[in-house]
DNA sequence: GTTATATTTGAACATATGTTCAATCGTTTA
DNA sequence: TAAACGATTGAACATATGTTCAAATATAAC
C-alpha cells in the first residue's frame, strides 16, 4: 500500500471514526466470525448439514444422496468436525453422523428462511 | 469417481435416505444459500459491516478505520453492493456506504453472539 | 481547461479451497 | 489369518478469492 492510496485528508470525518474505530471488532473477532460463516458457505456442507439436520446419516449415505465420492464427503465431514458442527459414533464399520451446534444450525436456518423469502 | 468410491451397499439404511432425499435442498438452494454465507466469510468484509452498522461511512474512513488501501476496500465493496448488503449515495467527490439487508444484519449479529459466548 | 482528490476498475500475484485419486487404517467376517 | 468393506488421509490438481499496483473515472477547486 503506497500513500497515494490513503486518503490525504487521512479522514473526512474524524469524530465519527473514532466512535467507530473505539468499538470495532478486534482481529480475533472478526477471524473467528469469518471462520464460523466459512463452515456454511459451501454448497456441499450446507447440503450434508441439511441431510444432518433430517436424519443421523453414516458417511457413506450422505454420499449416496449426495452423489460425491465418499473421500470428498469425508474430507468435509472432517472441517464440519473441527469446528465442532458435527458429532459422530462409531457403530461396527460404520461412522454415523449428526448435528452438534445449535448455534450454527440457528444461523443456518436463518439463512435459509432468507433465501426461501 | 469410480465405482470403489460408492458404497457397495449403495444405502445402508434405504428408507432414512429415501426421506432425506426427498426434502433435500436443490441444487440451486444450496448454491444461494452458501453465497449468503460467503458475503459473511471473510474478516475484512465482517469489519466492514460491522463499521457500517455504527455509522454511515465513506470509503477513504472505512479504508482508515480498518487499515487497509482504498482499493481493497473499495473491490470488497463492490461485493457487498451486488449481494445488495450495502447501499451508497453520492455527495460531492465523497461516496457513502451504509447497510441495506436486514436479513444479512440478523445473521451477522447472530454469529457474534454466537463467538462472544 | 487544468489540477487535485475520491473512488472504481482490471490485471497480476499469492494464497486458500474443494475434489480426485491412491494409499492406509480399523473392524468385521469368511 | 486373510479378505472385504467403511472410512480417513495426503498429495496433486484446478479453481476461487483477496490484496496490490497501475491506470481510469468522476467531481470539485483553481
Amino acid at each position: 500500500m503506497n500513500k497515494s492510496d490513503v486518503c490525504e485528508v487521512r479522514s473526512v470525518n474524524k469524530k465519527k471514526v473514532r466512535a467507530v474505530m473505539k468499538s470495532m471488532l478486534t482481529g480475533d473477532e472478526a477471524f473467528n466470525l469469518s471462520e464460523t460463516f466459512s463452515v456454511l458457505a459451501d454448497p456441499t456442507r450446507t447440503r450434508i448439514i441439511y441431510a444432518l439436520s433430517c436424519e443421523e446419516l453414516c458417511v457413506c449415505d450422505i454420499a449416496g444422496i449426495l452423489g460425491l465420492s465418499v473421500s470428498a464427503v469425508s474430507h468435509q465431514l472432517r472441517i464440519l468436525r473441527n469446528m465442532r458442527v458435527v458429532k459422530f459414533r462409531k457403530e461396527a464399520k460404520m461412522v454415523y453422523y449428526s448435528l452438534d451446534d445449535e448455534h450454527i444450525t440457528t444461523l443456518f436456518n436463518e439463512g435459509l428462511k432468507h433465501i426461501r423469502e
